[in-house]
RNA sequence: GCGGGAGUAGCUCAGUUGGUAGAGCAUCAGCCUUCCAAGCUGAGGGUCGCGGGUUCGAGUCCCGUUUCCCGCUCCA
């Protein structure tokens, strides 16, 4: 079995991933990619990219990380986003008070209790500030599961958007939000983009960029943190054909990850029980990671609800005029939400694979490899001479050159042949080229592939043609 | 936020009743090497997570703090 701490410490041995800040003893929950780590993010959403943008229907965007303080007023953050918390001066449990209250409806309930539910169903429905649910708790004196106590501290509100100010004066008027998601970039340049672009229903809007909340505990290596990034899409859609646009865009989001060499059995889809206050039907699409099954992916049907909001704030029309019915209306939207850095650490887990490789005694050794899809490994090819003699070290500088023009590629030519084998295979490289004796007599050069440790020998004129037909990027 | 575990070289770890820090691998230089790491020689690299305290003296004992892992809780 995989263990998270087998990824953590390859990702920095080998340049994927250090901790953020670390020589001040590191940051809670921030994570910075090295070299390789970079190389793997950058193909990673180059790929997301061409996926999402390289189609008629769907245009590019990159708005900005600090918005109008108003678009989350609309969109629903500061109010939904915003957790009030409680602790048990007991126990030290710590729970949402409004989720706390709702159990113990529950449990009223399940006592036949229905009167004194309702009753408090009711005042918690009207709850919306820290002194209500406080309130509520202590009238009915809620106890605690875990204690069986009544000894509450206060309710506190825990907003998770983390706030800063815009000039030189930090007072109210000044704040503005990092934000928590990219969505909202999109909502708003709606009606810019469909001004401009000449596109019609149904038609997308991508993004990729940061998004932050200040969630209370991060855990899981890359998987909760405070900083990380998003690729998205909203997809807008005539009002009745949302449901056609989820099942399309589920389907074409899995496939997508199975093209990027997902195993199948690690992938699932998680339909939600519970859903947030925009969404009509939201599914994630989960992948088994070392501590479990986890999201990398949202697809959400939002119906008009951010772009209705918008409309009412701003009081700027986002409506949409089908010329073919004479219709205007708010679109719908069907969204895929997926996280950068939750996918670049399921790759890393995905790929990660120990085998058996031959020893020069004949032996069979143990080998770590991690099997990228090829367009995602952060380096594509490596070039060795076999011996560092014979002018054996010249031919393979000069192919290498020429090669560093079209892919990222590195040169090798310390240790031992195998030993440098190994450095690939440890870091994902999916080709290797060796040159030999044979290369400096007919010019041609042996491929080995990181999987099968098999060896082609080619024509050293045909090299850049055999990685163009196994690279797409 | 609660509970448990851990933090010593880039990585994995050792370090005795408290007495000025080690190994293997990795890295670098050189040698050797004609296809799958753990050959040879040499070198660099650590204020022992950080801050206090006790002590003549702290990696080791005490307190605080921080970071990571595991389990709960949480995750509009």
């Amino acid at each position: 079995m995989l263990k998270l701490e087998t990824i953590i410490s390859l990702a920095k041995r080998r340049g994927f991933i250090f901790q953020s800040s670390e020589i001040y003893g590191g940051l809670n929950g921030c994570w910075d990619f090295g070299p390789l780590g970079v190389e793997l993010l950058r193909n990673l959403k180059e790929l997301w990219w061409k996926a999402m943008t390289y189609r008629d229907d769907i245009e590019g965007l990159d708005a900005s990380i600090l918005m109008h303080p108003r678009v989350w007023e609309a969109s629903g953050h500061v109010s939904q986003f915003t957790d009030p918390m409680i602790d048990n001066k007991v126990s030290k449990a710590r729970y949402r008070a409004d989720n706390l209250i709702e159990e113990y409806i529950e449990r009223l309930r399940n006592k036949k209790k229905d009167a004194l539910a309702d009753e408090i169903e009711k005042k918690l429905s009207l709850a919306n500030s820290p002194a209500d649910y406080y309130n509520i708790i202590v009238e009915y004196k809620i106890p605690d599961p875990v204690s069986g106590t009544t000894e509450w501290t206060e309710v506190r509100y825990f907003n998770l958007m983390f706030k800063t100010f815009i000039g030189a004066v930090e007072d109210a008027s000044s704040v503005v939000y990092l934000r928590p998601e990219t969505a909202q970039g999109i909502y708003v340049n709606f009606k810019n983009v469909l001004d401009t672009s000449r596109q019609k229903l149904p038609f997308g809007i991508a993004q990729i960029g940061k998004a932050f909340r200040n969630e209370i505990n991060t855990k899981n290596f890359l998987f909760r943190t405070r900083e990380f990034e998003q690729m998205e899409m909203q997809y807008f859609v005539k009002p009745g054909s949302e449901d056609y646009w989820f099942d399309y865009w589920m389907n074409e989001r899995l496939n997508w990850y199975l093209s990027l060499g997902f195993k199948k059995e690690h992938l699932r889809i998680k339909e939600h029980e519970k859903l947030a206050h925009y969404a009509s039907r939201a599914v994630d699409i989960e992948f088994l990671f070392p501590f479990g099954w986890g999201e990398i992916e949202g697809i959400h049907s939002r119906t008009d609800y951010d772009l209705r909001n918008h409309q009412e704030y701003s009081g700027k029309k986002l409506e949409y005029f089908d010329s073919t019915t004479n219709e205007r209306f708010i679109p719908y939207v069907v969204e895929t939400s997926g996280g950068v850095t939750r996918t670049a650490m399921a790759i890393l887990c995905n790929a990660y694979d120990e085998d058996e490789a031959p020893s020069e005694k004949g032996t069979m050794e143990r080998r770590t490899v991690l099997r990228f899809n090829p367009n995602l490994a952060p380096i594509k090819v490596a070039v060795f001479p076999l011996v560092n003699k014979d002018g054996m070290p010249e031919l393979a500088k000069s192919i290498y050159k020429n090669l560093q023009k079209h892919f990222k590629s590195v040169y090798d030519d310390s240790g031992a042949i195998g030993r440098r084998y190994r450095r690939q295979d440890e870091i994902g490289t999916p080709f290797c080229i060796t040159i030999d004796g044979q290369s400096l007599e007919d010019n041609t050069v042996t491929i080995r592939n990181r999987d099968t440790m098999v060896q082609i020998r080619i024509d050293t004129s045909k090299i850049l043609d055999y990685l163009k037909d196994n690279l797409t990027i």
